[in-house]
RNA sequence: GCCAGGGUGGGGUAGUUGGUUAUCCUAGGGGACUGUGGAUCCCCCGACCCGGGUUCGAGUCUCGGCCCUGGCCCCA
């Protein structure tokens, strides 16, 4: 038998449904904040993509030729792709932009818990906005994302700077090293760096740093640097509007073109694979050839999301399964045009079974029965049975279609 | 890339020291039933992940691969 290839998953119409009840939360959050949805290609340059995380990335990602020779790439995330397209059409349009996308990305990696080749991520990027005030809105928003789906996450907020800073006279490969030790917290690894390099007194100012959650603190540690007011401020903010959050200033994110704000939300029920949110203040758009705008943004990693709600109870549809004779069938058709006009799910036997048997399999897959026999037919009117109930009874068509629609509303 | 544990109908399972046509439950389809439901009875459908090896004989032993689950690594 022919498998679905490695670590892609196949999704049922429960899950489905699922699935799209989040998605719509978050996009109607997203809408609110007036963040409108955009849509890149699939599949882009591979240029994009090792410009911006250099050759190393093309292990980790699906990339093919196509058949005019050209180099491609599954997109491994969107940003660059939402960033390549400001600059191809809209870097013109009054700023800020505030733009969100659902979207699925590709990354060939070993699968595990809560990590799939296929993925989506649901994500948002604020273009040109560059203020305290506009990182403080991606967080917010950010953190409202994640408290519509119902998921329990920690949220954490760092600034790049105060590590840059301890850290700038200190060659690029190093400081990499160092910050990749600070975010996992493996402080022995970090003392050993550090001596290595004859500087083992910046261990305890690090260490101080990343545990601190006082901001004055993590300021004299660091001394001036020119941030400061906007981290302040952004951190006000956040604070008078009552997010939740944690500071934590050791947060490294993977890439260098992060410039300030970074901030990483963990859900508490998952494994190894927990991170369900990444983001921060970053600079991109230069290296495609555009201007040296200002964005923030974050990505959402919505299976993880789902992964973690777990099998949470499910909205269902009401259904109203129609049974008929085969000389009522036209009569039943018309009954079941009513009740999709007023939205309702109706479904009708496409089996040819008989009555007894219609309403056996409408028992397990329906919640309503409407039955339409001769003397329905006949009457004008239909009956309409309640099929958690058992009650039943025969009224005008109308008065079955406000039935059903009244108890989808009740719950 | 590394480590551990797995893989028998759609789902869940039994399968003895290797031994006939692979067990049971459930789901699904058909029938009995003929205008009131999940019952009952009958019938049908449908599986040993793939390939090599050992053997008279492999679901069972062995090797390789594929896939799944969890962890490491990485994480744009």
């Amino acid at each position: 038998m022919l498998q679905k290839p490695r670590g892609t998953r196949d999704f049922l119409p429960d899950e489905m449904e699922a699935r799209r009840a989040v998605e719509w939360r978050l996009r109607e959050v997203a809408r609110r904040w007036g963040y409108r949805e955009v849509c890149t290609p699939e599949f882009e340059d591979l240029e994009l993509f090792t410009m911006r995380s250099g050759e190393g990335i093309i292990n980790e990602m699906y990339v093919f030729e196509d058949k005019g020779g050209r180099k491609l790439a599954l997109r491994p995330e969107i940003t660059a792709a939402v960033i390549r397209m400001y600059i191809n059409e809209a870097k013109v349009a009054p700023k800020p932009l505030r733009w969100c996308y659902y979207a699925d990305c590709f990354r060939y990696e070993r699968p595990q818990k809560g990590r799939y080749r296929q993925f989506w991520q649901f994500g948002v990027e604020l273009i040109g906005a560059d203020s305290a005030i506009a990182d403080a809105e991606v967080i917010m928003l950010a953190s409202d994302m994640l408290d519509t789906t119902g998921v329990r996450y920690e949220l954490k907020v760092g600034h790049l700077s105060f590590v840059k800073t301890l850290l700038k006279d200190v060659e690029p490969e190093t400081q990499r090293k160092i910050r990749q030790q600070l975010d996992k917290k493996d402080f022995e690894g970090l003392e050993q760096t550090l001596d290595e390099m004859k500087k083992p007194d910046l261990a305890e100012s690090l260490k101080t740093l990343v545990a601190t959650q006082n901001l004055s603190e993590a300021f004299e540690i660091v001394g001036a640097i020119p941030e400061r007011e906007r981290i302040e401020q952004t951190i006000g903010y956040l604070d008078a509007a009552g997010i939740m959050y944690s500071l934590n200033l050791g947060i490294a994110r993977g890439l260098d073109y992060y410039t300030g704000i970074v901030f990483e939300g963990f859900a508490d029920n998952l494994g190894a694979e927990n991170q369900i949110l990444g983001g921060g203040v970053y600079r991109l758009a230069h290296l495609f050839g555009g201007d040296d705008v200002a964005s923030c943004g974050f990505a959402i990693g919505f299976d993880r999301v789902m992964v973690s709600l777990g099998e949470t109870a499910r909205t269902k549809d009401t259904v109203a399964a129609i049974v008929c004779t085969p000389e009522t069938r036209n009569r039943a058709l018309e009954v079941a045009r009513a009740f999709r006009s007023a939205g309702i799910r109706t479904e009708m036997d496409l089996m040819d079974r008989g009555f007894g048997q219609q309403l056996s399999h409408a028992a397990k897959t329906a919640d309503f029965a409407v039955i339409i026999g001769q003397r329905e037919a006949a009457s004008g009117e239909v009956t309409l049975k309640d099929l958690h109930t058992g009650e039943q009874k025969t009224v005008t068509l109308d008065a079955a279609v406000a039935g059903v629609v009244a108890s989808g509303s009740r719950g």
